[in-house]
DNA sequence: TCAAATACTTGACTGAGTCCAGAATTCATG
DNA sequence: CATGAATTCTGGACTCAGTCAAGTATTTGA
């Protein structure tokens, strides 16, 4: 268990506790969690610990570039450990499943708008949004898969909708 | 005041009421709004109406593509009436004022993913964050214009603050 | 003109996130 | 190893955007 965390959040002019070192742990473990799920996962190794104190802790290390906080439309924000690879994310709307994908055009050629309106941009935050195979299945033989949003006539673009288990462990 | 919104409205197959029409134009009047900007700039118009009205209407005029919903980061969500053109947004993550632009690389170039997990992609959404020049230059001296966030040591970037006049009418 | 389908109103409710003030830790010093 | 200032954590109330539900009104097609 003696991994670099505690250096990470002191070279970033953060006090090292154990709460943050467990958020922190729990991220890793636990890439695309909510806010909620996060606060559980660090409750099952820590014991115990506040909302508040994760909220705070979630923002000071989005503020340092520790982590990276992801809101697609329609969910609670979501938080993962990969930063400073510019990839961007590919998310489900029959079951919200979220997968990385690496930028399609290069580098960080997202920087470049066509006019930035003097802008001095900073990020460009691509998400696809989509259909995962087995939502496509499902929606063919009219069966709604276990955790698919219900109360949705035909797609479910928006709305509250997408909480439920948006998180199996990735590939 | 004869525009053809209540033909476009029929031909989606959506009952033409007085609400409708206004929320329209409201939508077109004031781009990027949120809900509340437009239940308000309705109530001028028509006098009264209800939120659960305007929501439904707006559900339902989504999910037509008569419109489109945007929902960046830490704002609630805007809509507009600029759709099937599949343009991107920028947006000041000072002051939060969010301009159209269009896309840097084509025709619709985006839907194209690197590995797109076997997903039938039909939306790439792009948003640019950065700081407008008012910001950058409020930033260099310290002056924190009007209608900037408060409480915001350096970004600002995450959380409910971005809410304030998010939308003086574009160029 | 009339009934069925659709839309609107009112009001209570939820879930995610924030604010606040006091208590507890952390850590740089002496 | 004390110690105290700075930082962090706790608990609880609160806000805001959005949703649910049930009853009433409006639209529309026959």
């Amino acid at each position: 268990m003696r991994d670099g965390l505690d250096q990470l959040l002191r070279k970033n002019g953060l006090q090292v506790t154990a709460q943050r070192l467990a958020i922190l742990r729990a991220v890793a473990a636990h890439p695309h969690g909510t806010a909620d799920e996060l606060i559980e996962e660090v409750r099952e190794v820590i014991g115990s610990i506040s909302r508040q104190a994760v909220y705070d802790s979630l923002g000071v290390m989005v503020e340092k570039s520790i982590i990276r906080r992801i809101q697609p439309a329609g969910s609670p924000a979501r938080y993962e450990d990969r930063v400073g690879d510019n990839h961007h994310h590919l998310i489900c709307r029959g079951c919200a499943i979220m997968f990385d994908i690496d930028c399609a055009v290069g580098e960080t050629p997202c920087l470049i708008a066509d006019d930035d309106h003097g802008f001095e941009i900073d990020e460009a935050e691509v998400i696809y949004w989509g259909y995962c195979p087995e939502c496509q299945q499902a929606a063919k033989n009219g069966t709604s898969r276990p955790g698919s949003p219900k109360r949705s006539k035909k797609a479910g673009k928006s709305g509250r909708n997408m909480k439920e288990r948006a998180n199996r462990p990735p590939s």
